[in-house]
Order: structure tokens, then C-alpha cells, then sequence
RNA sequence: GGGCCGUUAGCUCAGUUGGCAGAGCAUCGGACUUUUAAUCCGAGGGUCGCAGGUUCGAUCCCUGCACGGCCCA
């Protein structure tokens, strides 16, 4: 980053004493590539001999007195590059070799294949079309420092080429999503990101302020509330691919920012989410790997059809040995789970819904590798779904977990408006009771409820954990861009 | 919020049981017209994260802070 360093004072002067003489690299406005790299690659059959464009930068030099050869990058790949003194003579063979790595270039010439067999472009003609006055990170470390990646992701995407087929991979996943969606009849639509109340999940928000109409807005923290709406407006299949964000920790599992699938589908139950989980998850899945298995940390999960079903008690009961059949006693799910082994200080004072969230992070869930579907959560902390017709405790809701990640949330949706109004007073008595994630109450949505909302199925997908699954990563920061950290102060 | 670890040249990393700070790549000078982590010869480059403390002397030991990483909550 230094402006000071020897390197960055040489360039500043190569700079200047080019702009001196009348050619400022940045004065380039574009350039005319015949051919990416890869396409030179690929087709060097056809293109041996033939003059060639390309443009990228140089991320290697090697200099051999009256001959060089550097290689070039761009978005596809390298290509390297041959120039000669006696090809381009004297003069633009020495303005050649006052390039520097990092230096983005216009190169044409022939394409022709050295005695070793690389593919390569006899320099013609080059062009400097911007200066690089900071130094590109070790070539063959790549840059390391897990700050400096994140902080300065551009210089990451550069120089380790792994980071780029990840990102690659994200959207080839979101577009198999999308595409899978879409065909099928789903109408893609977008919902307010700032509203006035937010909802549909248990998270504390982001507040912002609207000048002009004098009031405090949300970051909404789900899209649900909006999309169910649409159901109600007759929409019947809609779903919204967009950024969330929940004012919570950051850990390897969570950035403030996320991206979320959000789909509904009218006429539909959560069993039938299932089957579009199993499927939209296979088809990602399918579009990174070619097939229905991968490895995620070394372990091998195969996503076909159909997916283990659990039920949540059932799974606390096999993996905790804490058998929950009282949801109405608190205090003895409280004291199971302490003799299970949960610490008591975090459960003090805490509602059943955090009791048994405990008992599922910390004895089911690292042990959902393979795909697998968690259902039946109880009423309590199931706000927005609708109760199952054999026990009115519990919900027609599932959690689908993979790698021993939690990678949604699916319901048959509550339609009942009067039941809905219940389940917000009873998130309105747990905030009452200091549970700062619970859901305010939104009179506006029972309203719409009251016009009439069909059985629905919705699904909630996390795209950053899919992602992080399907690229193998260990951490939610890898398969986002720029993730949040805090700004470096400079002030002494 | 707690614990552990890290922060040394542009980058990747050594190192000093407290006594002038090291390598590789990169950079600069020289040689070299088919190399590809090019090679060979030579050179420069450091507030050792920041602020205090202990000490004759601190990059090293201690305290605090900042940023980051991992684990736990």
C-alpha cells in the first residue's frame, strides 16, 4: 500500500516521463482484442500464423537481453507473449522493457508455438493502456494475508486463480437457481429492501432514516412478508433472489450482508418445498460439478433424491438423548438440557425456542453431513407457519441441512389471519420478555391475510452457505466478495 | 463477550534464549535472441502493527490498544 516504497517512486517517474512525452497510458479509451487467451489456446490450429490482439496484464517478464518473453492475463487465462529486438527494433523494443509487472498492455502480432510448445504471440505492436504504480503480489504465493485478501480482493482475484473459479462457480449456482425457477413458471420479482416495518425471521435489523418522509426504516431481514403479498395478489409462483441483512456477530458462518432465495409457490406444502429443495439444490450442485456429489471438508455428500427426513425432537432425542415431550414445561427442557451438558448460564432466564435451538447446534446438526431434511419445529418459534393437522404444537416446517450446515428454512404457510395475529402477540410477549430477535407485530400483512392468502409452500435458501458448500470452502468470507470488516485507521 | 494465535522489506516467510535485522520473489545495475517459479554476477530496500513499562540496551520480556485469524459463548 505504501506510496513511499522504492517500487512505486520508479513507476511514478516511468509515469510522468511518459505523459512528458506526450503518451499518457491513460489516455487509452479502449481497445480493439480479437481473442481472449483461452480462445487463443483452444483454436491455435486455425489461428497459427495469423495476426492476433489480446489485452490483459503482465504478471510475468522474463527478459533475455535482446528477446523477452512476459505473459499476459486476462479474464480467461494467460497467453504469453515474444518480443524482439530485431522484430520491433531498437526503440520499441527498449519502451517495451520499461513495462512492468502489473501493467495492463494491448499486444498484437502472430500467433506461433516456441520449441517447448507454448502458444505464444510474436510482438508486433503493444500498447500501455493503464500503469500499474503499485507492485503486484508474489507470483508464486500468491497474496496470503486473509486481510489483505479480503480488504484488497482485487489483488486476491489477481494473483490466486483459485478465488476466481469461486466466484465463477457462485454465479454459475445462482444462475442455475434462477433458471431452474423461471422455467418452471416462477415469476422473478423484486421487494423493498427499506420497509417500514420488517419481518419474516428472527433477527435484529439495521435501522436507516428516510429525510423527506421524516421516518425510521428497516434493512429488511427477509423478503417473506412481501412475497406472500404476491401470493395473496394471485402471483401463485414468485420468488426474489436478493441481499438480506441481520445486525448480528460475524463469524465464519455469518456476514451482516447475505444473499437469500426466497421462493412461494400457491397450492403447494412444505412437503412439496422439499421436493424444490432437493431439486434446486441438485441442480446447483449439477452446475459446478456435473453431478449430484461433491466433497465438502473432506466429507462425501450425495444430494439425490430423496433426502433423509427427521423430525426435530426425535433428532434432539437421538443425537442428545434429551427426550422433549412437554413443550408447554420450560423448566424441565431447561433442566434436560443442562444434564445434557448445555452450560446453565446460557440458558438462564431463556424460552423453550432457544433451549432446544442449543440442544440442536450443538448435538444434531455436525452430525446432518448428508443431506437431510429437519422437520416439525413447535408453534413457538415457528411464527409465520402454519400447524401441523395431527399436533397443533408443532409446524409443517423444515430446516434442510447439509455438510452440517444449516442451508434454509421452508414452510407451509400460515394463512390463518387470526391465528397469525395470535402468533405476533406472542412474539410481542417474548420482546416484552427481552427476546430482541422475536417478530414485531404487522398489522398491514394480517390485513392482506384477511383478503385471503391460498395454502402456500415457502422456501428460504441460503445461497453464501450453498455456495461455501458446493466450493468446498470452510468460510462464509470466501464466497463473498468483499465481506464486512472493520475500516483500518490511519490516525496515529 | 471469552480464550488462543498472528502482525518483521512491495509480497511470501525465517529469526533474534534481550546486543548493528535475514532469505526467496519483486525492485535497481550488468550478462544473455525460445524462456516459462528462466539463469548467472552485483546492489539497494525495514519506525520489526501502535502506545507505554522493565532494562545499560527491547523487534524479542511485561501491560494496554488497533486490526486480523481460529475456537468457544
Amino acid at each position: 500500500m505504501s506510496e513511499t516504497s522504492d517500487q512505486y517512486q520508479r513507476r511514478l517517474e516511468k509515469l510522468q516521463e511518459l505523459k512528458h512525452k506526450g503518451q499518457d497510458p491513460f489516455g487509452h479509451h479502449s481497445y480493439q482484442r480479437t481473442h481472449s487467451s483461452r480462445q487463443l489456446q483452444e483454436n491455435f490450429a486455425e489461428l497459427e500464423g495469423q495476426p492476433v490482439s489480446v489485452a490483459g496484464r503482465l504478471i510475468a517478464i522474463r527478459s533475455h537481453g535482446k528477446s523477452t518473453f512476459a505473459d499476459l492475463q486476462d479474464a480467461d487465462g494467460t497467453i504469453q507473449i515474444h518480443a524482439r529486438v530485431d522484430v520491433l527494433g531498437e526503440e520499441r523494443y527498449e519502451h517495451c522493457c520499461g513495462l512492468d509487472l502489473g501493467d495492463i498492455v494491448g499486444v498484437s502480432g502472430e500467433l506461433f508455438k516456441t520449441r517447448t510448445g507454448e502458444v505464444t504471440i510474436r510482438c508486433k505492436e503493444f500498447t500501455l493502456l493503464a500503469k500499474a504504480l503499485q507492485p503486484l503480489p508474489e507470483k508464486f504465493h500468491g497474496l496470503q494475508n486473509p486481510e489483505l485478501r479480503y480488504r484488497q480482493r482485487y489483488l486476491d482475484l489477481l494473483a490466486n486463480d483459485k478465488v476466481r473459479e469461486i466466484f465463477t462457480a457462485r454465479s454459475r449456482i445462482i444462475k442455475a437457481a434462477r433458471d431452474y425457477l423461471t422455467e418452471r413458471g416462477f415469476l422473478e420479482v423484486e421487494t423493498p429492501v427499506l420497509q417500514p416495518i420488517y419481518g419474516g425471521a428472527a433477527a435484529r435489523p439495521f435501522t436507516t432514516y428516510h429525510n423527506a418522509l421524516d421516518m425510521q426504516l428497516y434493512m429488511r431481514i427477509a423478503p417473506e412478508l412481501y412475497l406472500k403479498r404476491l401470493i395473496i395478489g394471485g402471483c401463485e409462483k414468485v420468488f426474489e433472489i436478493g441481499r438480506v441483512f441481520r445486525n448480528e456477530g460475524i463469524d465464519t458462518r455469518h456476514n451482516p450482508e447475505f444473499t437469500i432465495l426466497e421462493a412461494y409457490q400457491a397450492y403447494a406444502d412444505y412437503e412439496d418445498m422439499m421436493t424444490l429443495t432437493e431439486n434446486l439444490v441438485g441442480g446447483m450442485c449439477q452446475a459446478v460439478h456435473g453431478g449430484l456429489t461433491f466433497t465438502y471438508q473432506g466429507n462425501d455428500i450425495d444430494l439425490s433424491p430423496p433426502w433423509r427426513r427427521v423430525q426435530l425432537l426425535e433428532a434432539i432425542s437421538e443425537y442428545s438423548g434429551v427426550e422433549l415431550t412437554d413443550l408447554e414445561d420450560t423448566d424441565a427442557a431447561r433442566r434436560q438440557a443442562i444434564e445434557a451438558g448445555i452450560d446453565p448460564e446460557t440458558l438462564a432466564d431463556q424460552p423453550l425456542g432457544y433451549i432446544i435451538e442449543k440442544l440442536c447446534d450443538r448435538f444434531v446438526q455436525p452430525n446432518l453431513i448428508q443431506p437431510t431434511f429437519m422437520t416439525d419445529y413447535p408453534v413457538e418459534i415457528s411464527p409465520l407457519a402454519k400447524r401441523k393437522a395431527d399436533d397443533r404444537q408443532l409446524t409443517a416446517r423444515f430446516e434442510p441441512f447439509i455438510g452440517g450446515e444449516e442451508v434454509g428454512n421452508a414452510f407451509s404457510e400460515l394463512n390463518d389471519p387470526l391465528d397469525q395475529r395470535q402468533r405476533f402477540e406472542a412474539q410481542a410477549a417474548a420482546r416484552a420478555a427481552g427476546d430482541e430477535e422475536a417478530h414485531p407485530l404487522d398489522e398491514e400483512f394480517i390485513q392482506a391475510l384477511e383478503y385471503g392468502m391460498p395454502p402456500t409452500g415457502g422456501l428460504g435458501l441460503g445461497i453464501d452457505r450453498l455456495v461455501m458448500l458446493l466450493t468446498d470452502q470452510p468460510n462464509l468470507r470466501e464466497v463473498i466478495l468483499f465481506p464486512l470488516l472493520r475500516p483500518v485507521d490511519d490516525q496515529p
